[in-house]
DNA sequence: GGATATATTGCAATCGATTGCAAAAGGTCT
DNA sequence: AGACCTTTTGCAATCGATTGCAATATATCC
């Protein structure tokens, strides 16, 4: 009973259908060519025997693998992605999309990835293309990807000096929204908590900048503390930026959520009222953000919007098209942890 | 400059080895029968012209995917898989498992995946096997996989009744650890927060009943309050259990520490302390919680080895081996959400 | 009726690598 | 020199589906 019965092929459908092998395989293809009451034949005996046409043999002879590799960079160090359950929220939507579109993921995590990209996905023919997400500390292989010519997009900062198409969230401006908001709460030494050698972390670090020379501020490098991606990172550095003479801030800008919860951690531990005594803004909006105490106020980015841009783009490229990149639109989502003013 | 060369493929490298096919292809796969110096020749010239093996041609002549499709269920409901963050922790592990082992992951969303699995996946030969995360409410599905012979495992609940291998912690143990570590804090009604139409949950609230009986204490059926797997659920859950005559509740279990994060929210928003007047404890161990204020008691599961077990046992069941079931132990990770004694 | 157009179907090559089996080359022993 | 191994290599079939082109059958028109 275990193995009802060896797996079918064409062969055995157009068998059973009594018309040749190319006749079955138009047929379920509904090509229009055949005959309908054929085609309507073959189709019906395929359904009734679960036929499944071989995807490895199509592959092979239409030279398509209906597969995108999707690339997901973890920092070298910390192992860490950008944001964790950001990531998961965008790779759902890029596997929805996918589904859609009728295209395969195969997902590939960098940790272990030191292939070379392009021979092990796109040589092999394992993929059509590929998604990278998160740049990351500027990562030489995606720029030998374009080099190649390999249909590629990436999740990331668009600097507008790449040759190559990337998506992603406004930085610079999700940043000066929400420094601008800070100021407006009343902060006037506001410290800027991530890594500025990501990317998309220098962008927002820019962002920041604009925000306080708009407000007539000086912008203090020493107020510039790098920090991973984690929670544990936002709260040894915020512990430590106690400590030290930074002690007068009254706001925190963090490059994520994650960082902004670490941060808030350790402000809370040593007593300090966030938001009375500091302020503090974030950038991802997690699920997280909302039910933490007191509530993250942060920049909301548009996943979804993200997610189906970089499977068009990247399709759209795959089919002759051109893929465009695309910086998205941010919001700012206010709750508890920099409002003052009404609290 | 774009495209520098067309891909090669064996016959250019045998060609440019001089020798046939055969024998560039047993030589790159290191075959002894093949002269050493013929075998490094052929090595050095296809790495020199970065060849690789045309993998789905392979596939298709050795009738190996060398690809493992996993596929994570989501609730047709919320949408949501089982606690997100905890996902992505144990997707990673199965990804680097998968890739030292040589094997390429295909990842499925069952949200679009309305998909039959097996002809899909296995019959199409797109994979060799499958990973099956989160039973969820028990999913027709995975029975039929196990009638047709596909080599699958899941991540989920062993119940012992199951006829497939069922990689999981011991959610009834750590649901027991959780209770009992509450009632010693001297609470006496203990509400659980979960899902138990979900297997793993059922496990959860089975441990919770464990607990209280063997406290002596009665569990009161009114106190399960089904909440899906969100924080907004445990927030939601929460406010409505506090208008309701469960006022006098002063702990809770939840079910994952998202719902748990939620519901402290709910509680703090009303003025009421935790641990002192209601003490929480929740499941995961998700980075976040050590970092939420007070940071959250919970139960930690070995997503590590979890992922490791998920991919040995797949692996050895498309080996020719059987799979097993394995029951993981959780341990508890006790907090501030929960310390009464010692705050 | 014959010529030409149209609708259907099948033959056979093809995609790129792998592998069973046979052949060739070189060596050893009597 | 011939019989017999051993080592190394190549021929040709094979995996399963797709597709250009030719073949057949049927319809249409003058």
């Amino acid at each position: 009973m275990k193995q009802a019965a060896k797996v079918m092929t064409l062969a055995d459908i157009a068998r059973m259908a009594g018309v040749s092998e190319s006749t079955a395989s138009r047929a379920l293809r509904d090509n229009p060519v055949i005959n309908a009451q054929t085609r309507q034949k073959v189709q019906q005996i395929a359904a009734d025997h679960q036929f499944k046409v071989n995807a490895t043999a199509r592959s092979l002879r239409t030279q398509k693998s209906h597969t995108i590799a999707v690339i997901i960079l973890f920092d070298a160090k910390t192992q860490q992605a950008i944001s964790d359950p950001f990531l998961l929220d965008i790779l759902g939507v890029i596997a929805d999309e996918l589904t859609a579109k009728g295209y395969d993921m195969l997902l590939s995590t960098s940790k272990t990835t030191d292939k070379d990209w392009r021979s092990y996905y796109f040589d092999s023919k394992r993929a059509d293309g590929l998604i990278v997400i998160g740049q990351g500390e500027h990562d030489a292989r995606v720029d030998q990807l374009a080099a190649a010519g390999v249909p590629f997009v990436v999740w990331g900062a668009a600097t507008g000096t790449e040759q190559f198409p990337v998506i992603g969230s406004d930085n610079r401006q999700g940043a000066q929204l929400a420094v601008t908001h800070l100021i407006k709460q009343g902060c006037k030494r506001v410290a800027f908590l991530g890594d500025i050698r990501h990317t998309e972390i220098e962008m927002r670090y820019l962002g920041y900048q604009d925000a306080l020379q708009a407000a007539g501020l000086q912008p203090e490098p020493a107020l510039q503390l790098n920090t991973d991606f984690t929670a544990q990172a936002g709260y040894l550095q915020t512990q430590q930026a106690l400590f030290s003479q930074l002690s007068s801030l009254d706001g925190i800008f963090a490059a994520s959520d994650a960082i902004a919860m670490g941060a808030m951690k350790a402000l809370l531990e040593q007593g300090i009222k966030v938001p009375q005594q500091v302020a503090i803004v974030g950038f991802d909006d997690i699920a997280m953000s909302a039910y933490c105490t007191p509530s993250l106020t942060t920049v909301k980015q548009d996943t979804h919007a993200g997610g189906q841009l970089l499977v068009a783009q990247l399709l759209n490229r795959i089919n002759g098209g051109k893929a465009a990149s695309q910086l998205l639109p941010v919001k700012l989502v206010d709750r508890q942890s920099s409002l003052r003013i009404n609290n």
